[in-house]
DNA sequence: ACCTGAACACCGTTCAAGT
DNA sequence: ACCTGAACACCGTTCAAGT
């Protein structure tokens, strides 16, 4: 007779996600998810191919959790980028994984969606990608720096990060 | 009696290099340099304390290569930044390394050197060390989007750099 | 001094057998 | 239908025993 299922694909995804925060991706083992979910590791593997798509998974539902902060970010793109910073700060480990689990195209697209309104508002269709492309890159990129430990050697890194703001709005207002 | 040896430092240091060249940072395991270097995995263990000890031996190897590329790449914050993103092409998963593994600050303090020198040149010794965060933030942000795959959605990636290096030249040009 | 086999704990993954 | 124990291949790491 059918049997439903004991753990449904949100609660795993949410385990996922607890144990990232606690101790990382590479934490993120099956058994773990399997055990904070009550079942044995095999389990899995009626919802998930692998554990690269279980990462895929837990790391989409960060990208949504990031697009609902950017959305309620208004339209500013300095306000986007302090936003995208501060949630970056939240969730560290999983920030990491936006970068290093490999994504389809499709869940990328949701979370850019605010930037490129701004930009478009602000540049016109045309520049739109180009500069969201820009500033997403520059965004990211000093996180990530961050996060690596490569502002360590001097200097404050709030007032970098307000000083490329700065230099953001500059660089892309002609 | 001592015995020589049988594998140097720099000669596990290489052979890590050419597996992550080949097979990621992931297949980069003792096991495989081990075999590669003609020796048992527990050998490792006499240079290295552990598998993360080796991860930053071969990505310092990476930032020294880079520090080379960069110092014969002139004095030009553009051209810095096309050496850079070349050298990440040519060597991905090492590049990929570079911002995974968690580095010493000393051994970051060089590859940036001549980012600061050729900021220093063109802004002063005040505003350096914050241009030349930004610029260094945008280029590495992008290539690893790059790399993410998140610049697949329409427009030449080439072409989107090029656009990034002109703004960052009127951003940081006030 | 360096190297090794053997062992341990821990992974991901498969699959036949249970309900 | 879903779940599981058992098994397999593969890790990192330790350590006593070999040379």
């Amino acid at each position: 007779m059918p049997t439903p299922s004991r753990a449904s694909l949100a609660q795993i995804i949410d385990a996922g996600r607890e144990i990232v925060e606690g101790s990382g991706a590479s934490g993120l083992t099956m058994q773990a998810v399997a055990e904070r979910v009550g079942v044995r590791a095999p389990s899995l593997y009626k919802k998930f191919a692998d554990r690269d798509e279980l990462l895929r998974a837990v790391t989409g539902a960060t990208l949504e959790d990031l697009s609902v902060r950017l959305e309620s970010a208004g339209d500013d793109i300095a306000e986007l980028a302090r936003v995208y910073r501060s949630y970056a700060h939240e969730r560290p480990e999983a920030f990491r994984m936006m970068s290093t689990v490999s994504m389809p195209v499709d869940a990328l697209r949701q979370p850019v969606e605010p930037l490129l309104r701004a930009c478009a508002r602000v540049f016109g269709e045309e520049d739109a990608l180009n500069a969201a492309r820009f500033a997403v890159s520059w965004v990211t990129g000093f996180v990530q720096m961050e996060f690596a430990g490569a502002f360590r050697l001097g200097g404050d890194v709030d007032v970098a990060f307000e000083y490329g703001l700065r230099r953001l709005g500059s660089g892309l207002h002609p």
